[in-house]
DNA sequence: ATATGGTTTGACCAGACGGTCAATACGCCG
DNA sequence: CGGCGTATTGACCGTCTGGTCAAACCATAT
């Protein structure tokens, strides 16, 4: 370990931050392993030293930013919050996180068109001791449990617990998918879609629950 | 012009429907001259004899792209249809067209993204003698109306119709951006996103209105 | 037949890009 | 201090890629 570990951080770290600012930038495609070394200030061959090839770095920064977008959307849905919060609590959530890395759907969508394979390989992997394959089911049956009793006590509308999640998300990450064109769209050189966000957090968790209601 | 010109296709929009094959399927960063100009089956010099350079032919297959897109949607919002049918119609439209070229939510934002100056080009362009700048706001405003004047009636529910539109096309788009994902997380491997996609052309519509109840 | 103009091609080029490697710098330990 | 293993660098390489160009092609007009 080098003394400038404790006071930088680690040298690979740092070359991630790079890399996944970049990549957000251009695209993975469209980004160059020179700009990601001038980026972290170090020499480009340190970016092999440390993650072997332009592909080993790409499927870190993709992995990390899944792990940081995922992980808290499922740990809402499985809680044991009543739906009504845990709407309240997704909406709340993504359009905070997404105000801060507004290219992250983006990128995200972006990959998992072109590299599916990362996709595959991340729900395969371990997070704390299980993959999200084993993960996922027992979120989404909990779920439509969860909504079945509200659908029987009549106070919900009928729905799949896919189809709840995939609206929901929906609702809240597509303004920032098509943000370009919607900051154009509305003008004001960006402010526009920044009152359009602060209006959505105020009001999509009433709108999505309105179209709950039987 | 050659006498096959009468036969077979114009070479220029060939190599326009090539090009779109390949940047959607590639990423217009990913993409290779040398595969447009295979999959077109003529010499790459040909891409540059009537497109002049990549960023030419990537220019066009966005414009062409983006104009097949988005005049219905525009067409059926500012129609004189009632907010029902209309929201039924783009229903309806949207995610039939996009069955059918089910990367091109995600190349679009893509492409936004990475090169917003395509969408500013765009907008500035004359489409049958006016731009889309301005064409929205007035189509914007005849939807403000109409939804004020439901509201005043009470039946409906306030919102701004730049809200409206985005949660309309949100909950249409959306699952197509994320199709990888939802075809993993659905199994069956891509029949699943088949079978959600089939019951949102059902249900979609009403679930949207529900929403707009007061 | 031959000239003409747009169309199509194969060969080629310069630069960019991902990747490698031997040499150097550096912190640590005996 | 001196040796050792890791971290870091500059120089270099082969290949890929966008782009160019002169030559060949081909339907038509004269």
């Amino acid at each position: 370990m080098a003394k400038r570990d404790e006071v930088e951080r680690e040298t690979g770290e740092a070359i991630l931050d790079a890399a996944h600012t970049v990549f957000l930038r251009r695209g993975t495609a469209g980004a160059r392993m020179q700009e990601v070394a001038d980026e972290a200030g170090v020499n480009k061959a340190l970016l092999h030293y440390y993650f072997r090839s332009k592909e080993g770095l790409a499927e870190a920064v993709f992995t990390r930013a899944a792990r940081r977008l995922f992980p808290p959307v499922l740990a809402i849905m499985g809680s044991e919050a009543a739906i009504e919060e845990k709407v309240e609590q997704i909406v709340e959530h993504e359009l905070e996180i997404l105000s801060e890395s507004p290219y992250l759907p983006g990128y995200l969508m972006s990959e998992i068109h072109h590299h599916p394979e990362r996709l595959e390989q991340l729900m395969s992997m371990t997070m704390s001791g299980v993959s999200p394959a084993h993960l996922l089911p027992p979120i989404v049956e909990k779920l439509r449990r969860q909504i079945d009793k509200r659908v029987e006590a009549g106070t919900l509308r009928p729905i799949s617990p896919e189809q709840f999640i995939i609206n929901l998300i929906a609702l809240c990450v597509f303004p920032f998918a098509a943000r370009p064109m919607l900051e154009l769209a509305l003008g004001q050189g960006g402010r526009g879609f920044e009152v359009l966000i602060e209006e959505r957090k105020r009001t999509l968790a009433a709108f999505f629950l309105n179209a709950m209601r039987p």
